[in-house]
DNA sequence: CTTTGCGGAGTGAACGCTCACTCCGTTTAA
DNA sequence: TTAAACGGAGTGAGCGTTCACTCCGCAAAG
């Protein structure tokens, strides 16, 4: 506990260091030896911040996931007043951002699929995220969203972005406007219906 | 019956104890001692099998892939003779299978997202995955495919149906036929264009 | 201004333990 | 009888974690 909202800069070099050692080696092969080597910290600090390697993992899960909802969110709050906008403006946002921080985006992506990721973090992510959910399933005046699942809707839109975004970091795709204008129509066509 | 190719009963089973533990503890959290354990086979006959731990989460996977190539394949070559009776049934059978499979999809997740994953497995999977992206290229009479890379079409169609098989693990969703139904044609309008 | 004392951030060698892997005695089958 | 297959105790490297200690900035005392 403690050390709520200090930002130490010690802290923040070990979890720079982490972010970017987890993203290249995996969690099996990022020691604490190393990643305190790569923080210029010695082995005692980094456990006067964090309790246990596998706290210091969780506490970067969190942070990330985070940012991740602040995306989204901003994405909805920023300007765009249709729910089509919005929703554009969500997909441009974090395709944008997790093409350019890749460390950040293997690290989420790592996370959900190791063994650390416990089904209760599962569940509170789906709490965060339902409030979007239901504005969402509001519908519109032009449109209405597909009579499936929040949670199939939902994974409709976030698996396709996932797969995209690892093409994009494997550079097998290079994404123009164009494209990403097209992909996001797409996606929103697959859980909408015209009326 | 000495060939190059026997499957011992040995290491059939250290193959599925292996999958087993995998998908239950991880990478991490499974050691050699314990698939040895469970697979009711001692130390030295694992290593007898297998030079590494390494190279039998690498065969494993192998394995698992070519499975999974084969259902693919034999949707294709199934019995529908048009291009989206194909698509649905390569849709239908990837969902049955992995939802009562969830040991061998997890494995094949968590193995993609690690570390063990060289950058030269996605090359390989993409090079043994292109003939099906070919035919499906090609197009047919009332559609054609949207002018986006194969690897994006790809993703669009991959993307969703894994984080729809992991809300099916985690039966967030039950899916009924008329779903799988409406997924597939929302899947198959989201890559496709009538005229 | 200088000296002394103090609190706590920072350190890294050392510890206990687990791991992947080896080695060799035993069993099995031909 | 011989060789291949097998089992599992043993081994050393490396892991996460700890703790006795150092160092330094600052406040109180002289």
């Amino acid at each position: 506990m403690a050390t709520a909202t200090i930002t130490s800069d010690k802290r923040q070099a070990i979890m720079e260091a982490t972010l970017d050692l987890v993203s290249k080696h995996g969690f099996e092969g990022t020691s604490t030896a190393l990643i305190a080597k790569e923080a210029n910290v010695g082995m005692g600090t980094l456990y006067r911040y964090f309790e246990t390697k596998e706290e210091l993992f969780k506490e970067m899960f969190i942070h990330q996931r985070e940012k991740l909802i602040g995306i989204i969110i901003s994405g909805i709050v920023g300007g765009e007043t249709t729910i089509y906008g919005q929703f554009a403006a969500i997909v441009r946002a974090l395709t944008t951002y997790y093409t350019n921080h890749r460390v950040e985006f293997e690290f989420l992506q790592r996370y959900s699929d190791s063994s650390y990721m416990k089904e209760s973090y599962l569940d509170e992510s789906a709490i965060i995220l339902s409030p979007i959910a239901h504005i969402l399933s509001s519908g519109g005046e032009d449109f209405r969203f597909k009579a499936l699942p929040t949670h199939i809707i939902f994974a409709m839109v976030y698996g396709p972005m996932i797969s995209i975004i690892q093409l994009l970091h494997q550079e097998k795709v290079t994404m123009t406007d164009e494209m990403l204008e097209s992909i996001t129509l797409s996606l929103w066509n697959s859980i909408t219906e015209q009326r």
